[in-house]
DNA sequence: CACCCTCTTGGAAACGTTTCATCAATTTAA
DNA sequence: TTAAATTGATGAAACGTTTCCAAGAGGGTG
């Protein structure tokens, strides 16, 4: 079996208070005693045993991190970020996928709760009433990333969406385009969806366009949905000369649909996208797009979360910057 | 503070035993003891403690899951489907990102080791007699997805990346190509990197074509390595017309390379990819590939785990079946 | 020399479970 | 009717740590 405190104890001739006491660098040890005990733990190859340190202490190192789907483009490297930060604080993350669906996050809650996981970093559905409940209930201290609290009660990191949706549509605005469409987020989705939508309409109103809502689609972020938004443009009698995708995805399915019917992209089509994922970069033409810097966005969150356990902070949510990475989706546009 | 299995005992008027049979499940109790002790489970709210539990029964439920980076996108899939198979059968995951950094995957060993995870499955390096000697130490099993061990001693779930490789290069000797150039992974990869050459070398030679090593190029999977192939490829006096890349995304790169150099895809070159990513279906035009069950090789991976350590298995390793998928990259030849 | 500190050290208790040896009560067999 | 067997329930021990309390060993001081 494997060696265990007491063995060592036996081994150095020392109690296992001592032993202890070596391994958590605690001073009040002597030199002599401490080399005899560390020449104990090497002889044996004797590691310490968490679960039990755990038990003890009444803490893990261990994080629980939910989110929607892995294996959708956009969390991966948030959740690489959040990885990175843990270790650098000697923490582990447990991965949790829960499809946007209540019951999923309920019961991942339920098994961080059972787990004793010591925080909990959410990036899944917008939090309401209910969902705070669940928080509460776990009695783990919770942060949320790329996700927000209406009311404002649970820290979390972000970017401000109304605001980049507002300058990527300036930014087609200044390049002469008057007719832009949006491929929003769903309007259920109050994060994402409707801020972005409402940044869209904010800098066509500053700008003195009246908003067309004929110009205006929905979807879901994914690239189907962006092919087909594009396919009902198509059809328009009077076509926009730009369209701001709400994720990357839906502008690359937006510009698929619009190559394969024969038109090219810039020159038919300006079109930009959002989160700034690796699609979008290596499309060709590489799509313009605001980039949300989700690896910050993930160690962000690891250390929030982490000064929140120390008690260092006060609970105060952070906004992230974003960026307008220009790439070859886009053209000016003439006189009209 | 949260109950423990004392409060509800108490509550229930029974001794702890009898409430850990009922959480248990255990025959041996009766109808009417079982509802109070169900009923006091439900007024105090109660959830059993993991992490007590764990050190009693020597069990944490809980996988370690070593990968490279989880936001290289050939990963999160393969994650995804450890994730739900664990679920099911009620375990959790602890994600360990390596860059394959062999100390990074040292570490991560021991952290699981101390936490006392009950299995580990390991996604990064090929596996060589130190990492073994490693594995061994921690005294925790490990099945491999997507990996090797040469010597074949550790139970894997992968491809036949050989025989894929072999078949797609037929792919494209039967629509005629004659000439076709390969970007292989790099030299030191025996997993993905030798094998795909390979196969590609034998269909060649099975088909009666004379392999040339100027058609041969190296690449590290990633973007740009495809793209700097393309680069010179584009500079050879005879220019291939099919290109076998070894990954996607090197696909996507060198079919990136060729279009922006005023070249089109299938018509100027046929390039066909590997892997199966999202970015070969949404690019455009959509690359043919060999798609690589990464979904299930997760799973089946965690199942195999489990299998495992329940003693169910012989320890024999699975080899799953990919699928060419055809889509607009590859054009038929004429005559010459 | 007696007293009081300070510094180390040892060991027991506690963390919240599971499990095992006991025991009490009830049923079955003789 | 009594002995034996079965069933259900109890509580202590154990899992491997950390931490706290007590105590021993010096060392200074008056």
């Amino acid at each position: 079996m494997t060696a265990t405190i007491k063995d060592v104890a036996k081994r150095a001739n020392v109690g296992v208070g001592t032993v202890s006491r070596v391994i958590n660098n605690h001073p009040s040890v002597s030199d002599e005693i401490r080399k005899r005990v560390l020449q104990a733990i090497e002889e044996l190859d004797y590691k310490p045993n968490a679960i039990a340190r755990s038990l003890k202490i009444k803490s893990t190192k261990t994080i629980g991190v939910i989110i929607p789907d892995i294996s959708s483009a956009f969390y991966p490297e948030i959740v690489r970020g959040i990885e990175d930060a843990a270790k650098d604080l000697s923490y582990n993350i447990i991965l949790l996928n829960t499809d946007l669906k209540r019951e999923k996050e309920k019961e991942a809650l339920n098994m961080l709760k059972e787990k004793k996981a010591d925080g909990i970093l959410f990036i899944s559905n917008t939090v309401n009433k209910n969902l705070k409940r669940e928080f509460k209930k776990t009695g783990i201290p919770v942060v949320l990333v790329s996700t927000k609290d209406l009311e404002g009660e649970i820290p979390s990191v972000t970017i401000d969406n109304e605001r980049a949706a507002f300058d990527i549509t300036n930014y087609l605005i200044k390049m002469g385009h008057r007719k832009i469409a949006i491929i929003s987020g769903p309007k259920d989705d109050p994060n994402a969806g409707i801020t972005r939508l409402e940044g869209y309409k904010r800098a066509l109103l500053e700008s003195g366009i009246s908003v067309d809502e004929n110009l205006i689609f929905y979807g879901n972020y994914k690239f189907k949905s962006g092919y087909d938004a594009m396919q009902k443009i198509l059809m328009l009698k009077e076509r926009p000369t730009a369209i701001f995708a709400a994720s990357d995805t839906m502008a690359v399915g937006a510009a698929s649909c619009a190559m394969q019917k024969g038109f090219n992209i810039p020159e038919d089509f300006s079109i930009v996208g959002f989160d700034g994922v690796e699609l979008a970069e290596y499309f060709y033409p590489p799509i313009t797009t605001v980039k949300q810097p989700r690896y910050e966005m993930g160690s962000k969150g690891m250390q929030l979360l982490i000064d929140i356990l120390r008690g260092e902070t006060k609970q105060k949510s952070v906004v992230l910057d974003y960026e307008i990475i220009e790439r070859k989706s886009c053209r000016e546009m003439g006189g009209i």
